[in-house]
DNA sequence: CACGATAATCGTAACGTTACGATTGAAAAA
DNA sequence: TTTTTCAATCGTAACGTTACGATTATCGTG
């Protein structure tokens, strides 16, 4: 309700004036810089993010786009503490974060596409890389800053914040080695991701390493619930030649690979070796020994929105690209 | 970068025309309006959403004001297809949904004050609701179209989308008092809260009507984190008189006290009963015989946008007020 | 043939803000 | 006294949009 006008016109000054007087303009006196910031105060004066982004071009928004794929009651755990980070590290930024989700059957490319044209945000934040991801390239040619949750197998620079997903999967397979497994299954998330296939790749750095040969029967992808989850795990076990040990790609992985082992009365730690993620760090409270890799998410948040504002900053600066290390807990 | 002004000048029309043919003005020329359609598309016109605030008033901008309160790595689960659910319900309404996160040190009537003054939303979402609480007043005196997750003990009539937690802890513990418990514990949220009073209210009810008195003793609250919970349950359980039966607040809190249950080998089902409140459905997957009590948090999301929806689109009209019942699971 | 009615389009102003150049007044220098 | 300099403040325009009243041109009617 209260604008520069009415400041103003209660002080018998310009707009002009009040508005260099709030952002401390060297040109205004002092005595009237404190005149109008204490009307300012009174009235409870706060700038319209409108007119300013209308002139100015700053929005001082985020948008975060974020794959919603809840099925089965559920989506990704880790989600939600990367949410709260980022709305924390945004707001004490000074940014609003606006958060535009997309469905499985949106084209990611025309989401980031219809938020550029829209030019509501002053930058944007975009998860799930694929490989070569499009909107990489896109969003480098349109100048827009962006900061990417994972890297993608491009040749460009670009900002990124990311975990390091295969030296996690070659550690979770080597200390399921050490164990003395030497059939490991591995679970996936979305096969299309990269994270999934940077774990792959440690995996299979893992095995190859110890001379194993790759059993494309034990790696599985598109576990993404605890149902499916359970179902493959189950198949596995059923199978003539069952595994000794598994990499889990996440909570709810773990709990459907450890509901399938229930009901054949196995137990891990025992029976079969399991490391899993779990950033949630959910796993010290399940009845079962459990080598765990986590990664602070509200931490990667937080990295997310500082690196997108460096870009902001400064368009043209050295893009910034981080690489968070896995933090190990093993079974107790 | 297109805007009006620009496919004004390509068909030498007035920039008025133009704003009046691309939303199908009866007083434009039908071939004008196929013919700026037509340019609009082919430039890619997106409407500024800062102009059009500016001289509306309109910003198709939802704001849900979110208490974030991750501890020991996690928060409340259901939060997360809460927010699935609202931002995919905004998206389709057309409006934007920006997240506003508040810590516990954050005052919340100042912070819904601080969004009031922005006036940078077309309607606020409020959750957390506290006895009698501040917030609602503050909204429905500045006629700002919101909507609350959760009721309040407020003899206003407002809208709000609720949870029937009273018939959902009565349901909870009579199921309980059947398997033949007696001494029931309880566990609450935050204490203030709204929902825990309800809660408390339902298996209050429950009690008096099997004429068992109230063991303040098997009341908990606060009990937020995994670990704190299995702390609670554990001392209970190490009382001289521990309970035969449990209510859990949600899955953290139903892991801790499993987690409290393990540690001295006794087994749900077999030596105590528990029925939870369980929204991501998760109890299915652990190796425990557990009653769940579950909503479909994805729409409850869902549900709160389109009451504020309605609420911005006739601030006038009959207030919605939804109360939904919860599902009830046995334990197999 | 002049007149009012109607359809189509245009021009101006305004939302709240800021950039930029113009204006004022007073003190310092000539 | 006149000129110069500088500090302090003001006015105008613009960002993209829409509301509202004004302006054309075309037609049917008396």
């Amino acid at each position: 309700m209260a604008n520069l006008k009415q400041i103003a016109a209660e002080l018998s000054l310009s707009v002009t004036t009040v508005s260099r007087a709030l952002k401390d303009g060297p040109e205004v006196h002092a005595s009237t810089v404190a005149r109008v910031k204490e009307v300012a105060k009174r009235v409870g004066y706060v700038p319209n993010h409108y007119g300013r982004a209308l002139k100015t071009g700053q929005t001082l928004t985020l948008t975060a786009v974020l794959p919603m794929e809840t099925r089965d009651y559920l989506s990704d755990l880790a989600k939600l503490p990367l949410i709260e980070g980022m709305t924390l590290a945004a707001r004490q930024a000074g940014y609003s974060l606006s958060i535009y989700s997309t469905t499985p059957d949106d084209d990611p490319v025309e989401s980031v596409q219809r938020l550029l044209q829209a030019r509501s945000a002053d930058g944007l934040i975009i998860t799930r890389m694929v490989s070569s991801d499009p909107r990489v390239k896109l969003l480098l040619d349109q100048h827009v800053p962006f900061v990417a949750f994972g890297r993608t197998d491009l040749d460009i620079a670009y900002p990124y914040v990311d975990i390091d997903n295969e030296q996690i999967a070659y550690d979770a397979t080597q200390r399921l080695m050490d164990k003395g497994c030497r059939r490991i299954a591995l679970q996936l998330l979305v096969q299309k991701d990269q994270a999934s296939a940077m774990r792959l790749a440690g995996y299979g750095r893992a095995m190859a390493e110890a001379g194993i040969p790759i059993d494309q029967s034990l790696i599985g992808d598109g576990t993404f619930t605890m149902e499916s989850s359970a179902a493959w795990f189950e198949r596995l076990l059923a199978s003539a030649d069952p595994p000794t040990g598994l990499a889990c790609a996440n909570e709810l992985g773990l709990l459907g690979a450890l509901h399938a082992l229930g009901r054949r009365g196995l137990a891990p730690g025992r029976d079969i070796h399991i490391v899993t993620r779990d950033n949630t760090r959910l796993a010290r409270f399940l009845p079962a020994k459990i080598g765990v890799h986590s990664v602070d998410m509200a931490d990667v948040g937080h990295k997310l929105i500082e690196v997108l504002e460096g870009r902001i900053a400064n368009p043209l600066g050295p893009v910034a690209r981080v690489l968070l290390q896995g933090r190990f807990d093993p079974a107790e």
